[in-house]
RNA sequence: GCCGAAGUGGCGGAAUUGGUAGACGCGCUGGACUCAAAAUCCAGUUUGGCUUACCCCAAGUGGGGGUUCGAGUCCCCCCUUCGGCACCA
């Protein structure tokens, strides 16, 4: 018989279906494993052949943990909200739902061709209202909390009500402060929009990236991905919601070091957070009560501020500009204004007004003029800088081309450049209270802000480049917001009761010719009346983004049906971490850092046990075409995964994408490759099975050759190792050597064949349980025990050791194992080869390393 | 520019704590089987030199230096590729 894989792999598929082989029980006599995959957005492409790699990598590690006794959580589901469908529903008027369920079973169909060990009960989808309601749910929990900065953590939004009914707002860090008496004072809506600035989910006019191709708003961290795409995205004020992950800056930073995450990931959090200390500093403002304050991180070269910069969109810029200067002013923050900040950043040459007014340097109390240029980012420290042009290259640019005085208050020793930036010694740096002279830089930076303290003008402070992020986007496949604005002004969540609340049903899914979402043109699921108090409310148009399904996916598998709460917290903290989490890496601050922060709010009100979600990440890398460039349409080397299964079956496929090389890797398909392990398969086939006769009659119950016991106890002992480590290209070099070398033998040990068959079924699960069937077993070996070794039969009983003089290899030699150094030494000074290289020289030392080598030293 | 990862045969890639560089696979070469082919099996395959001899010699893990009896592995400098960030004060 023939190694007939179509039949093969259909025969298990349907037997793992039909039999439920992969159900994960909420059993907790074992220990548990949870193991996740990224899950998919069903494109309408389909499948291709980057998803199976990290699929398969997660499959093996959870068919190997099963059959060591593990109870392994190991689900799959949809990613369904998003961009593609609405865009495709604008051009056809498919509703969305439709076209994403098409795509779905058309993955499902795909994956399942794959023979992944999923648990299908357990599978999820993002549209679903039953599970979009929990989506909302969270979101009401973040809106109904706030983060107390005294306790660094996330807290119900009454116990803020509560402490400023009864102490008034004297605990708060705030700038201006009221009793409790002027609390109670206030109308219900100044308490509500009190309430508001607090919330760690909340509306805001901000400037944001909207791209009128989308129609759209986008994050910060999604601009560069559409750009990149051709379309173009400008900045204008919108009023939109915003969520607090600034508030969780610190501990998304400090947390990630206890993370299993490979570096470039935890590394391009940390630039992404962006954290620096420094100091902030107020320079009175000449002719004014107020002051400006600047953020800057060398507080040591105040003496060499002799400008400062606002960006345009400053607050002050309005009062403090000259009434000459008026229009100059409004003419160029008008320029400003349309140029992202990404075009801002592109263009070399500075550009800046003088606004006709001054502050006082409070080193030199001297009075230095004021200027607006787009070089300083609204977005970053306090929109205001004190200009160093001494020992800062962006602003001795800038004063270069302005012909601003430049000093220099640090002295870079010799050699230094002329624009020196980095520390060094101040100099230049004294007024009648204090000198900064000699000191090295972090010491200046000490000295200074402690007089600017003292004085009341400043204090040390961190700063993140980490924004607030930007959560609503004006699109109809999306969740809902659960939020109602009513006519008195103030705007009202809605009961949890009341959730899902659900997608109205349009006809039409053109943008609405505003900036508001296609929702805005459903009048009749927008316009409500407040039931509790009858006033007339209109529903949020803007939905969430795509990233807030994937926020909490990984718990709702936990507890998948439970229409009660969104995952039960006995489960939860059964299941909880996630053990091992394999995905792509263009994820690694989306997702991942979204993902992280809303887990932390849930474990901060209590909902989850665990601060982070996922303990051990890993990326797959990128699978390139065939000519080692990346897969596209356009260049026709896309490979599909249904005709490679169709051609040499999963198990070939899984082999090879497994066996290419280190999973995290990019690296490029080759046709070759997968027919290189089809053979192996074929040559397993046929050791297993005779054609016309059935299990091959080699295979007999005798006791193998000592050497091939040997080969097989590394076997099991590499593969193990191996698969723990996602070393899985050298685990198949492994099986590929063991069946090499059972190949060679006339009498096959049928003890060791079949635990063979386990050390494959991870890889090749399909062939593995045919065979297994094949010698007599019954039922799935899916949770056959995995085989042990003995590390006394790995030890090969001769070793051949190596002879070197001076450290060149001149010859071998073969002893038992743990033949001592002494004799070693004498059998390797008898060889003819090391004899005429030692000839006439004189040894000057002998290195001998047991069981390895023998290296002797001559001089002369 | 800054941060991170990585450079090994014709190709994908192996190589515990420094101890035989090139496992395994692909490709290629030769052979067996066959009327022939496919499939399969066997042998060879880093480069160069020498030779009757696969004996031996030399070089060799991006480049240059260093530590060491011994370096793909450790240290310093440089180059290249990939990924990310990019006026963040």
């Amino acid at each position: 018989m023939k190694y007939q894989f179509l039949d093969i792999e259909k025969k298990w598929q349907q037997y793992w279906e039909s039999n439920r082989t992969f159900r994960t029980d909420d059993d907790t006599g074992k220990p548990k494993l949870y193991v996740l995959d990224m899950y998919p957005y069903p494109s309408g492409a389909g499948l291709h052949v980057g998803h199976p790699e990290g699929y398969t990598a997660t499959d093996i590690i959870c068919r190997y943990k099963r059959m060591n006794g593990f109870n392994v959580l190991h689900p799959m589901g949809w990613d369904a909200f998003g961009l593609p469908a609405e865009r495709y529903a604008m051009q056809t008027n498919i509703h969305p739902r439709v076209t994403t369920e098409e795509n779905v079973n058309t993955f499902r169909r795909q994956i399942k061709m794959i023979g992944l060990s999923y648990d299908w009960d357990r599978e999820i989808n993002t549209t679903d209202p039953g599970y979009y309601k929990w989506t909302q749910w969270i979101f009401l929990k973040i809106y109904d909390s706030w983060f107390d900065p005294r306790l660094k953590k996330a807290q119900p939004i009454q116990t803020l009500e509560e402490e400023l009914t009864s102490r008034g707002s004297a605990g708060l860090p705030l700038e201006e402060h009221f009793t409790a008496e002027e609390w109670k004072r206030k109308s219900p809506k100044e308490r509500h929009d009190f309430l508001a600035q607090f919330r760690l989910a909340f509306v805001a006019e901000i400037p944001v990236n909207w791209c009128e191709g989308l129609g759209t708003v986008l994050a910060n961290e999604e601009v560069a991905e559409w750009t990149e795409k051709g379309y173009t995205v400008e900045r204008r004020p919108m009023r939109q919601w915003m969520m607090r992950i600034t508030a969780y800056a610190e501990r998304l930073l400090e947390d990630a070091k206890e993370l299993d995450w490979p570096v470039s990931t935890t590394e391009q959090q940390r630039n992404w957070i962006g954290r620096s200390e420094g100091a902030e500093i107020d320079f009175p403002l000449k002719g004014r009560a107020d002051s400006l304050r600047v953020f800057t991180t060398r507080a040591d070269t105040l003496f060499g501020a002799t400008y400062m910069v606002l960006a345009p969109e400053h607050p002050l810029v309005e009062s403090l500009t000259a009434e000459h200067l008026r229009s100059a002013i409004a003419g160029y923050k008008a320029q400003a204004s349309t140029k992202s900040e990404l075009e801002r950043g592109i263009e070399k040459d500075k550009t800046g007004v003088f606004i006709g007014a001054y502050a006082i340097n409070p080193a030199t109390k001297q009075e230095i003029p004021l200027w607006i240029a787009d070089y300083v980012l609204m977005g970053y420290g306090t929109g205001a800088i004190m200009a160093v042009p001494g020992h800062d290259e962006r602003d001795a640019e800038f004063a270069k081309k302005f012909h601003l005085p430049i000093i220099q208050v640090v002295d870079g020793g010799p050699g230094a450049a002329e624009i020196f930036v980095d520390d060094g010694v101040s100099v230049n740096s004294a007024n009648d209270e204090i000198s900064l002279n000699g000191l090295k830089t972090p010491e200046a930076n000490r000295t200074i802000t402690s007089w600017l303290e003292k004085k009341k003008l400043g204090k040390a402070t961190v700063q993140y480049k980490l924004r607030d992020w930007l959560f609503s986007r004006q699109r109809y496949w999306g969740e809902p917001i659960p939020i109602i604005y009513l006519e008195d002004g103030t705007m009202k969540a809605l009961p949890e009761t009341d959730l899902p609340l659900l997608l109205p049903d349009l006809k039409k899914f053109q943008p609405s010719g505003t900036t508001e979402s296609p929702l805005a043109l459903a009048t009749d699921w927008i316009n409500v009346i407040d039931p509790e108090t009858g006033l007339k409310g209109r529903r949020e148009t803007n939905t969430m983004p795509q990233w807030a399904g994937s926020c909490w996916y990984y718990l709702r598998y936990i507890d998948p049906h439970n229409d009660k709460e969104f995952c039960s917290s006995s489960k939860e903290r059964y299941w909880m971490p996630v053990d091992l989490y394999v995905g792509g890496s263009e994820h690694a601050v989306l997702h991942l850092m979204y993902a992280r922060f809303w887990h932390k709010v849930l474990f901060d009100l209590g909902h989850v046990s665990t601060k982070e979600p996922f303990t051990r990440l890993r990326h797959q890398g990128i699978i390139l075409g065939e000519d080692s460039r990346k897969m596209s349409k356009s260049r026709g080397n896309v490979v599909n995964p249904d005709d490679v299964i169709a051609e040499y079956g999963s198990d070939s496929m899984r082999l090879f994408e497994m066996f290419m090389g280190p999973i995290e890797e990019m690296k490029p398909w080759s046709t070759k490759g997968v027919e290189g392990v089809f053979r192996f398969l074929n040559r397993v086939w046929r050791l297993f099975v005779k054609e016309d006769i059935g299990l091959n009659p080699a295979i007999v119950n005798k006791q193998a050759t000592p050497d091939f016991e040997r080969l097989f106890h590394q076997t099991v002992k590499k593969v193990g190792e191996d698969i723990e480590a996602l070393r899985f290209n050298t685990a198949i070099s492994q099986l590929m050597i063991f069946i090499n070398e059972a190949m060679k033998l006339e009498e096959l040990p049928r003890k060791e064949l079949e635990q063979f068959l386990l050390l494959l079924a991870p890889f090749a699960p399909h062939i593995a349980e045919e065979l297994w069937e094949a010698t007599g077993h019954k039922g799935s070996l899916a949770f056959e025990p995995w085989p042990s070794f003995d590390d006394a039969k790995t030890i090969e009983d001769r070793v051949e050791i190596v002879l070197q003089v001076n450290g060149k290899v001149r010859g071998k030699l073969e002893v038992p194992q743990g033949t001592n150094e002494q004799e070693i030494e004498r059998l390797a000074r008898l060889d003819a080869n090391i004899l005429r290289h030692l000839e006439g020289k004189k040894v000057i030392r002998t290195i001998v390393v047991k069981n390895k080598l023998v290296n002797i030293v001559v001089g002369g």
